[in-house]
DNA sequence: TTAATAGTGTCTTTGAGACATTATACT
DNA sequence: AGTATAATGTCTCAAAGACACTATTAA
């Protein structure tokens, strides 16, 4: 305690260890789509407990030492993000990060008392690189294929997992932020493939690309176009760059939602 | 370390106080409608730091005490819920209570690094008691108020206030949570009350009545009526519970949430 | 009697969705 | 040529909102 004494003398009456130590840990559910699959990022434990299972990438809230030596405590987000970056490589660039929520229920950690923030992360996909390549074992894992059994993901992380996924397929509902997941510039179609990889679900094109662009501010023209056709034919499409709305109205509501709202 | 002995031999490899201790709390944004004002509750600091300051009801988590003399941790939810009972009184029965945010950013408490899990608790009117009979100071106060210069909240509870008033009014569009803020039975133009002044905008009494009834499972009417007209006329209104629905489907929008989606 | 409120009816406008159509580009 | 896709047009239906109206109750 003694280095906190220059912060004020109420501190003399305050002592940490009169409670259980707490742990507060940083996960991160970053998200992206690659061939056609939405996908989550996760790093193979290297130690215990669940030492060799998948989990989300994250580590403790931890004091840093500056430049000049002095050592700083980072905040939240900024905790989240250098997660990110020291799991997948700096290659990955998220394009949004939000909260998503905490998880603190007794046991989820054998060791000890952990709070852990969990936050949500979005990317385009990669141009090709696979991430890790300078971190331990971690990769792209389609989220569809970790609700078969066989290789639980470590604690709660199968939870955190949901959470997170719900959340995205609801912000794509009222906020643009399905532009997170592609490049820009991007074609309408693009976005389109976002949409329905989250939801799952197949939408109407010439429906879909209306109403995107009868949003204010959701998307903004670039006045290009695509070098070629699709793959197997069709004409070019116009490019699109992000606009500069936080929220869509009229919002794009998912086709299924009707049945979700009563037990 | 001792104790922790019995649950794996890994644990002896992990130093919890290898970290800088970090301290967990739980505040609560407690809302209510009181004299036709959304109020929240306030309890005024006992102790350093912020001492006299009005604060948001909270407390650090802890192990408790069970029955048996064992020790039992705290679920965050749990912990939120005690913190409401303590500071409130055992009169104030939250009808909601979910997860705001956590808020960790350094220097947030000046005696050591503290994340804060805030929760978001709804209650109906009090019929008179004002909490804090057998608590501290605490007192319900109008959230307007709170805006003014003179007095501000301890911390940054000013900050995690508004988040939890965000919430509120986003929730109310698409869940039927308004009917948290009232009493059962209740007539539609109390519900509407809560709107008008959750919102803090005059709503269309007679579409707004058309619009609750038209959605699936938002509220169920009970057959009977309120035993006399208003106050300043008017026929005897039907009375309704709460539905089964939880989600609205359709939503109720807020009419002025077109301006807030551009910058 | 006057005023206020509960509840319903009607009309207009907006938006979602189904479907059709045209133009363009790949195979 | 045949096919797939981009982009737009048309039609129908659902829902929001403005407004009107009746019935009921308190002052």
């Amino acid at each position: 305690m003694d280095d906190m004494n220059d912060t004020g003398s109420f501190l003399a009456a305050y002592d940490p260890r009169a409670y259980d130590p707490v742990a507060v840990t940083v996960d991160v559910v970053a998200l992206t789509i690659r061939d056609a699959e939405l996908q989550v990022l996760l790093v193979r434990r290297g130690e215990q407990p669940y030492l060799g299972s998948w989990a989300l990438p994250g580590g403790f809230v931890r004091p840093r030492t500056g430049p000049e030596g002095e050592r700083t405590e980072e905040d939240l987000a900024q905790a989240a993000a250098r997660e990110l970056a020291e799991e997948a490589g700096p290659q990955l660039r998220a394009t949004h990060l939000e909260q998503l929520g905490s998880y603190g229920a007794p046991g989820r950690d054998p060791r000890m008392r952990v709070i852990s923030v969990a936050y949500l992360a979005f990317a385009p996909e990669l141009p090709e690189a696979t991430p890790g390549t300078d971190a331990a074992d971690a990769r792209w894992t389609p989220v569809a294929s970790l609700s078969l059994p066989g290789r639980p993901l470590a604690f709660d992380h199968a939870r955190i997992l949901a959470d997170g996924v719900e959340r995205a397929r609801a912000k794509l509902e009222y906020t643009p932020l399905a532009t997170a997941f592609v490049r820009e510039p991007f074609t309408i179609s693009e976005l389109r493939e976002v949409y329905e990889t989250v939801w799952g679900e197949k939408l109407h094109p010439g429906n879909f690309h209306r109403k995107v662009l009868s949003v204010p501010g959701f998307v903004e023209s670039t006045g290009g176009q695509t070098e070629t056709g699709g793959p197997r034919g069709g004409p070019r499409a116009k490019l699109y760059r992000r606009g500069d709305a936080t929220l869509l109205h009229p919002a794009l509501l998912r086709p299924a939602s009707e049945e979700a709202a009563r037990p």
